[in-house]
DNA sequence: ATAGGGTGCTAACAGTGCCG
DNA sequence: CGGCACTGTTAGCACCCTAT
């Protein structure tokens, strides 16, 4: 494990014993499980009872970590703790709302085993402990590579340039990627110009954790609003140079969401349509317009719907029940087997 | 063997956004 | 509003591979 993920299981540890009096103790990971939990547990006792919680550790909490944290499979008969730098007070209420457990280093925590509950929310984070930096590749220009790569695996061997000419982005960013990608054991140079991503399940987390902070605010956001809630129900979003994303989007593929919030790809501003359908535009609109990042074909596109991980990343970011049980039937059907090349 | 272009890589530069 | 940090691009260099 490294040193930066031990230092912070260890700094959340004892914040919390100290805070709350309660035992609280950091046990490295026992042979028997294996890598299932590689980060081992924190044991916490508690009158004359205690809990081993299997520890999964998250650097930065954000909606989509925790969307993505509550679809994790567990173990049986194991609870599991998030341990995190830092949880901001809104964070903290949805983990709580959501259900799953948290510790941090600055002392706010969610655990909820009757008969201990512990919620601590609103401890500011410690003024010597500045956010870790992010990777080049979880920035704007990475995700724009990385979604590339994710949702055309044979891209890895291409020549740079050509990647880079594909993702809109400049030939040296490409190899700022490609390091990080190898340094994070996300890819592999084969040797003979054969790369390999590995572990593309995982890279694609990172992805859909990181795309709504990272990517998605510059995509020149504009908000409107529609009178009629089911304005968009009968247009042929195509016939606009356009696709749909989301909630609508997610609505078409699983026949199983009443979308609230409509998100639009379009790389032009679609002024016939915001004409014939009386778009209003307004900063509190919850139809969002916004331009596209990538130029990859994809099996879905000719009917008007963005690329499924899209799909999947946007529905996460909202945090909402609904929408990530609906999100985890996209990734069931589009995105859990990397192989297929029909995506 | 050699020329020439393609490829990976790097460091300096420029644009951006953030914070006081 | 101005300085500062940081991200991303540009330009250029060295090392291949390939065709003659």
């Amino acid at each position: 494990m490294e040193q930066q993920t031990k230092n912070l299981i260890v700094g959340a540890v004892e914040t919390l014993a100290q805070a709350t009096g309660i035992k609280v103790v950091y046990k490295a990971n026992v042979p028997k499980t294996g890598n299932v939990y590689p980060d081992g547990f924190v044991r916490i006792d508690y009158k004359n009872m205690h809990w081993d919680f299997a520890i999964q550790t998250k650097v930065r909490v954000t909606r989509a970590t925790v969307a993505i944290e509550k679809t994790q499979p567990t173990l049986p008969g194991h609870d599991r703790i998030l341990v995190t730098e830092y949880a901001t007070p809104p964070m903290a209420d949805l983990m709580r709302q959501i259900g799953l457990l948290f510790m941090d280093t600055a002392g706010n925590a969610y655990i909820n085993k009757p008969p201990l509950y512990i919620f601590i929310k609103g401890n500011k984070r410690p003024e010597n402990l500045k956010p870790a930096p992010i990777k080049r590749l979880f920035k704007p220009a990475g995700l724009k590579v990385v979604f590339a790569l994710l949702n055309n695996p044979q891209m890895v061997d291409w020549p740079y340039r050509q990647v880079a000419a594909v993702t809109d982005v400049a030939l040296g960013t490409v190899d700022w990627i490609f390091r990080d990608l190898k340094e994070m054991g996300f890819l592999v140079e084969m040797g003979g110009r054969k790369r390999k991503i590995t572990n593309p399940l995982p890279l694609l987390k990172r992805w859909v954790e990181a795309y709504p902070e990272q990517l998605r605010p510059k995509l020149g956001i504009e908000r409107f609003k529609a009178d009629d809630p089911n304005w968009w129900k009968n247009v042929d979003i195509a016939d606009y140079n356009a696709c749909w994303g989301g909630e609508v989007a997610a609505a078409k593929i699983t026949k199983q969401l009443k979308p609230e919030k409509v998100i639009i790809y379009a790389p032009e501003p679609p002024g016939k349509l915001i004409i014939e359908k009386k778009l209003r535009k307004t900063a509190t609109g919850d139809i969002e317009i916004l331009k596209p990042f990538w130029k990859f074909d994809h099996k879905l596109i000719h009917l008007g719907i963005a690329p499924p991980l899209l799909i999947y990343a946007d529905l996460m970011a909202t945090g909402d029940d609904r929408n990530i049980e609906t999100a985890e039937i996209i990734y069931d059907n589009y995105l859990a087997q990397p192989d297929r090349h029909d995506r």
